[in-house]
DNA sequence: CGAGGAATTGAGTAGGTTCAAGGCCGGTGG
DNA sequence: CCACCGGCCTTGAACCTACTCAATTCCTCG
């Protein structure tokens, strides 16, 4: 397994939203067990399609991106192992962009009924699905943010941060060093820039003895600097400190809401 | 009141979502009754507030930004009547961004712990607000995209057509002709780009009949041009096609869940 | 009528792009 | 085991979009 202390990227990166039972994970870890896996670049679903299941990303890396005319991409978020897509998809009418894997990847498809029913049952779970979903807007607008207001140093500094960030979350980091499996072209088109100003700058980084980045190994050489370089938040990610009102209301959630003991619950 | 069929605005935007019954209406009418008044460039929250309640604005317009080292601003999102904040905000600690507004404006405030049993209670009302907010985020990727990688005047073409339409949806809107109180330099620090040269782009969109634009009033002369400058998907909004799938499961949801008699449910 | 913010215009500059060519490296097939 | 191939990285040079700085005019509002 790829995950700290053994757990399943998905519940290593919800448990940082809420604290979860034993019963949680266990249900979790259930919801994951048929994986499917796809080769690298596979595509998962297409701009236009319906979406028709819950999916969750166990293993691998892969990408969420727009396509323009005259061939230009832009890469919208990175999914790495733990994290889910989408729960809005499952409530739109079509999507508005593609997803793709970058390598080999497994992906646990969950039955869309199947999720409202443990978000309904589980509200600990639910909470955590909302809260991730939460981050993920967080972390859109950094993006945002970062598109619109930074030079491209900050602006590949920033990224460089977010996967080891990201990454040690769910324990796939070596203190300051990550497998980062993208083309510098990937990174263009996440950044707004073009593959040769990636290239450039990352010379410039190397240069500066502020990072090694050979055979798609990554590691930060001066986490500081390059921090300082992007401009960033300390927090954005919001991945400490669970307040405890949160907590407080889904408890009553759980409180409030009757038990259901209908048939369906006996998957569980 | 400002929207169509003199409906409050929130109650226009969130029907455009799930159909609301009569009664739903009356709850959020209820909820919106004490509004409050505020000057333009008032500020409403802080980066680094708590956030400590949920916000309808009612009337006049605001923005959500982010105020970056060097005086730099990049503006993330405008709210315009019917328009909430934020679902998040509620779960998280701290603000990541401040919001003012742009000119006097009403804002309802709403106690978090009403909305939480007005969501519970009202599965439509949760089901409308919950669409709203993946809307939101579906603007968020827009943005992304048209910062990313499109071209000035593209991307200027983009946030005009996108105030028409979102101003259309509350009824704000006179064919193509809308009110934008928006200085060139607030369409720059939304854009990424600066004020000097948004001018210059609208200098070239007037003299190609493309718009008007004095006094603060907008209009689009040549509406499927913008369209076509701006290299938008046009449905990007999700504002049409309620899916039935979802209306079915917020109905499972009434049906399943209890009705509650607490004393608070008298206040609707 | 005066003041301050906003819009406009010009001139020079820079950050990033474009186009093009060469080198590296890993994988594949003979 | 080697040769070839394709994708990716690297580098150079010219170019261009958008920025910066600065001055002027226009509006709006008190």
């Amino acid at each position: 397994m790829d995950s700290k202390r053994g757990r399943s990227p998905f519940v290593a990166k919800l448990s940082h939203f809420a604290p979860l039972s034993d019963e949680d994970v266990r249900v979790l870890d259930g919801l994951c067990r048929n994986e499917e896996r796809l080769q690298a670049g596979a595509e998962i679903a297409a701009e236009g399609d319906v979406p028709f299941s819950f999916f969750v990303l166990m293993r691998g890396m892969a990408y969420r991106y727009r396509l323009l005319p005259e061939g230009r991409r832009q890469i919208l978020t990175f999914l790495i192992p733990g994290d889910f897509f989408d729960l809005d998809f499952f409530l739109l009418n079509e999507m508005d962009h593609s997803v793709r894997t970058i390598v080999p990847s497994g992906l646990a498809a969950i039955d869309r009924d199947i999720v409202i029913d443990v978000i309904l049952r589980r509200p600990r779970i639910g909470a955590a699905l909302w809260w991730s979903a939460m981050q993920e807007n967080a972390m859109m607008r950094e993006r945002v943010v970062t598109l619109g207001r930074r030079n491209a140093r900050s602006k590949l500094a920033y990224i460089l941060c977010e996967f080891v960030w990201r990454l040690r979350a769910v324990g796939m980091a070596e203190d300051d060093e990550i497998r980062l499996p993208l083309t510098q072209a990937d990174l263009a088109d996440t950044l707004g820039l073009t593959a040769v100003h990636v290239n450039r700058i990352l010379q410039g980084f190397r240069r500066d003895q502020l990072i090694t980045l050979e055979q798609r190994r990554l590691t930060l050489r001066n986490f500081e600097m390059l921090k300082t370089i992007s401009g960033l938040t300390p927090n954005y990610l919001h991945l400490d400190n669970t307040p405890i009102k949160v907590l407080r209301y889904f408890d009553n959630l759980e409180a409030d809401r009757p038990r259901f003991a209908s048939a369906r619950s006996e998957q569980f």
